[in-house]
DNA sequence: TATTGTTATACTCTATAACTATA
DNA sequence: TATAGTTATAGAGTATAACAATA
């Protein structure tokens, strides 16, 4: 059904028409996407912190001993995966796993003093980077932008 | 110099203030692609064409004969990334490769019936898709996120 | 039985570099 | 020399499934 609705509005289309893709709020989010993250990792550098790994600083740091499946969960990621990313903190002396009195499956995270200054001076390089990349929005619109991001983000719960 | 005032705002920072993360458009910018991406190869089915295939059927079908550098340059990604793309198309028999006169260096990628037919019915999946994901955004407001992606886009060129 | 952290494994997407055949 | 398509390869990022320790 859906085919024979698709083949009778085929007809219609005109070759030269490309509005199609660039008018899909997912394939401009995806574009946007790739732009932005490349460019966050130009600003933090080489052997900087890569997105997801400043995230996860940014809520330990913000979130005292939480735990790694909680962690995860405010990321939107799995379990497993926040094991490598843990494991970079540590490896830069940012984080240690701590145990946790009372539940010893637990490891909480928390953030050294060198991992909060380095957090708060890469805050302020990802800040600059968005500054830059948003350049062409008001400080309204980047605020627009990131309220019906957070839309999207609300209904995928 | 940038340590000294992160540290300096260190100071500053309560531990459970964690709008950092959340404010930034980076990050709410990937949680909404991760949401759009896993939802659109949800829609398309198992078997369905990946977001990257798809786009690129939508160019090959609006622009007949396209090279596959062009487009990979209009897809922002490299010439490689574009074969497997084109293999899968192919093998699908959607698309072919077409030897172009005066240059037998070029394929020209052209859609098939099949291929055209696929596309739009594709397109409607993919519209029911992001309809479904974006019912909480008016009309104007799903237009308004398109133009501020666009502009993000605009400036990463 | 369920949960935490972990490992092993595989898959997608992407890039870089080098090759070939043409130009 | 430069370009189009291709191959080989590697590196992120992610998920799934299973495991040991613990609850």
């Amino acid at each position: 059904m859906a085919h024979a609705t698709a083949a009778r509005q085929g007809a219609q289309t005109s070759p030269e028409d490309h509005a199609d893709l660039e008018d899909l709020v997912g394939y401009n989010l995806k574009r946007a996407y790739v732009i932005v993250d490349a460019d966050f990792r130009r600003a933090l550098g080489e052997d900087g912190l890569a997105p997801r790994v400043f995230s996860a600083l940014s809520l330990i740091v913000h979130i005292p001993d939480i735990t790694q499946s909680d962690l995860a969960r405010r990321l939107g990621i799995e379990r497993s995966g926040l094991v490598a990313i843990t494991d970079d903190l540590e490896a830069r002396g940012f984080v240690i796993r701590q145990p946790v009195p009372g539940d010893r499956r637990v490891q909480a995270l928390a953030a050294t003093k060198a991992g909060k200054a380095a957090y708060l001076e890469a805050l302020q390089t990802v800040r600059a980077h968005e500054a830059r990349l948003l350049s062409d929005l008001s400080p309204a619109e980047a605020e627009t932008l990131v309220g019906l991001l957070r839309k999207i983000r609300q209904i995928g719960d």
